[in-house]
RNA sequence: GGGCCCGUGGCCUAGUAUGGAUAAGGCGCCGGCCUUCGGAGCCGGAGAACCCGGGUUCAAAUCCCGGCGGGCCCGCCA
């Protein structure tokens, strides 16, 4: 690795000047070098000097020593910068990364250990919306990521499929005369979720009867047998290949789907209630307005004991979401006795195969030893999602493995809730979705509007293509350009959807990554010159800017297991596509004189092939012309 | 009432985890660049008391305390 060379030269360096600690990053700056330390600060700290004097000498000390990739050293108001002799650096930079192709960035440092991701688990009685794609889109970054840094990832997603909002479905099909087939032209999990559902919600809002006529339902599905049972695993089905199509539209893919239904069959609950009856953690309550339910007991949770104890069975018996979600965590970190079954469901469209939990399958899946489990889950339940993972650790299991991924939901702004429709009170700047209102933006509907829009610059500028080419740019366009807008934003900031703004393809946004992509291409395709990895003189700013940045790619990604931060990599993508289109304005390659010339494709081939790898970690699709 | 999160030019954001060198971009605005490596681009300009007040430190957008404003959570729902 050119840079961690650079590094342990500086490191070498310093020791040898009598440094302990060298205290190296990156220099903020170019004029200050590739690294810096600020060793110096802490040294005029104990010295009682000023950082600046005891640098310069750090500095002289070192003068002597012998250098191969650090070319100057100076001391700059207590910094100590460290300069490369760019000519050996460019060409250790341009190997690597010509050699190493699409593995360039990735490491083995996950090797051997397996990581459980959970995300989309969208109720299976809806469409998916924007903020379900958020969910989509992080959870599948996290897993590419991990996957590319050596992790062994399995990717779950969790089908509610045995709720109140699958009941009113069922009731609707069953008791109100909604025909099981939707209008012509029209999805089935829009169908459900746009007229069905929405529809059968008021009514049982305004009718006590139907509200009740719906609780039996709900008793029907969970008891797993009849002929309203059967109904919604068909319903459930149908909604499910419509939702995994929209996910595969978006790039994502599955290893496992998990039913709700599968887990309260297997009841691993029973096998986690007792014990934690046996280790006292759960009472039952005699009187008060919980009489006759279980409880979870918080009193020792610092925080969460201030909101009194959890009901996890409640007096008719039944258990809490949150019950089962602790029996489900215990299975996920593999310390339940019973495992599902499974059945085939389907085939990712890159390839491998996806699971069903199925009583009657024939397929056992061993999860093994699990190193963590990230449940990507809206920030709305991180207090749920706390007691779950205060459960497990009361019960003695590995707690600190069970990570609640927890991001910012995507709101609607003013201007798009009142053109959906909706009513706007006063000062109400954000408008929240919601699904049983029928207020939300479905990710095939702005992914529709991204695409035609995408359609219309490609016809600008291809009008000999065909139409079917056109319409497939297109459509990598418009995901690019939602995966990005999604992703680019901190984790814990909301996104006010403004559809005005996404359909802008200009900027900082995914079509600009890409159309750096394909201008690298053409340079490419157009030379018959063999790229070089020896620059013929000292090279450009831009040049070195552009080198620089595609050498900390490997640092970028080493820190990724821990800290789990998706945006700074959307940001290097960014930064490294603007700075080689600077270097594309300033440094022609194709008319440049010939050793210069074959520098600078070896440059575009390095950049092609960083940005790619950097583009695939985003799930942003890849195009040589658009 | 208790808890969590956010607050950076007109708007949207980066930088905050590991405190350090003139606070970095995008949109919008003003002005430039197509005799050709694709203008979905590039260059220049105007525009910021980094919400307020304290504190820690040689050094604070970044850490600590207290406010203010906004969002969310606190159900025998999921």
């Amino acid at each position: 690795m050119a840079l961690r060379k650079l590094m342990e030269e500086a490191e070498r360096l310093l020791r040898s000047a009598g440094v302990d600690e060298p205290r190296l990053e990156l220099s903020r700056d170019p004029r200050y070098g590739e690294v810096s330390s600020l060793a110096a600060f802490d040294l005029a700290k104990k010295l009682r000097r000023s950082p600046n004097e005891v640098a310069s000498e750090i500095v002289d000390r070192m003068r002597s020593e012998e250098m191969e990739f650090i070319k100057d050293v100076e001391a700059v108001r207590g910094y100590i910068n460290f300069k490369p002799d760019w000519i050996r650096y460019s060409e250790e930079i341009l190997r690597e990364i010509l050699e190493k192709g699409e593995k360039y960035g990735s490491s083995e440092m996950g090797a051997g250990k397996r990581i459980i991701i959970e995300h989309t688990s969208v109720n299976p009685n809806k469409p998916l919306h924007v903020g379900h794609a958020r969910n989509t889109c992080l959870g599948d970054s996290l897993a590419r990521i991990l996957r590319f840094i050596g992790y062994d990832v399995v990717v779950l997603n969790y089908i509610d499929d045995s709720g109140a909002q699958m009941a009113d479905l069922i009731l609707g099909f069953t008791e109100l005369g909604y025909p099981l087939d939707p209008p012509q032209g029209m999805r089935f999990d829009e169908y459900c979720g746009d007229v069905v559902y929405v529809e059968v919600s008021k009514k049982v809002e305004e009718d006590e009867r139907l509200a009740e006529k719906r609780k039996r339902i709900v008793g029907e599905i969970e008891s797993g047998r009849g002929k309203l049972y059967q109904l919604n695993r068909r319903v459930v089905e149908r909604v499910l290949r419509d939702q995994i199509k929209t996910c595969w539209r978006l790039g994502a893919t599955y290893n496992i789907l998990n039913l709700e239904s599968q887990i309260i069959s297997l009841n691993i609950w029973r096998e986690v209630f007792e014990k934690l009856k046996e280790k006292r953690l759960v009472y039952r309550a005699e009187t008060g307005e919980k009489a006759g339910c279980w409880l979870l007991d918080l009193s020792k949770h610092p925080i969460l004991s201030k909101e009194g104890d959890e009901v996890l069975v409640r007096s008719d018996g039944t258990t809490t979401y949150v019950a089962r979600d602790i029996a489900y965590a215990a299975w996920k970190l593999g310390e339940t006795s019973k495992d599902f079954k499974y059945s085939v469901w389907g085939v990712n469209p890159g390839g491998g195969e996806i699971y069903i939990t199925d009583e009657a399958g024939e397929v056992d899946l061993k999860l093994g030893e699990i190193d963590r489990v990230i449940n990507v889950i809206d920030v709305r339940q991180r207090r749920p999602q706390e007691v779950v993972k205060y459960a497990l650790k009361l019960l003695g299991l590995r707690s600190e493995k069970y990570i609640h991924y927890a991001y910012e939901v995507v709101a609607l702004s003013r201007k798009d809730a009142e053109r959906l429709g909706h009513r706007v009170e006063g000062g109400e700047k954000i408008v929240h979705m919601s699904g049983r209102r029928g207020l939300y933006i479905k990710v095939e509907e702005l992914l529709d509007m991204l695409r035609d829009r995408a359609l219309e610059e490609v016809k600008k500028r291809h009008e000999d293509w065909s139409v079917e080419r056109m319409r497939s740019v297109a459509e990598k366009i418009a995901v690019g350009a939602l995966r990005y807008a999604l992703i680019k934003p901190d984790i814990d900031k909301l996104i006010v959807l403004d559809t005005d703004e996404i359909l802008r393809l200009e900027g900082d946004t995914g079509p600009y990554l890409q159309y750096s992509y394909a201008r690298a291409c053409r340079i490419l395709e157009k030379s018959e010159d063999e790229p070089s990895t020896k620059p013929p003189a000292e090279p450009l700013e831009v040049e070195k800017k552009l080198l620089r940045r595609m050498a900390i790619l490997p640092k970028l990604l080493s820190g990724f297991d821990q800290n789990l931060l998706i945006k700074p990599i959307a940001n290097y993508a960014y930064k490294l596509a603007s700075e080689f289109n600077d270097f594309y304005e300033k440094a022609p390659v194709l008319r440049a004189q010939e050793d210069i010339k074959r520098f600078r494709l070896g440059i575009v081939m390095a950049f092609k092939i960083t940005l790619a790898n950097v583009l695939r970690l985003l799930g942003i699709p890849l195009m040589e012309e658009m």
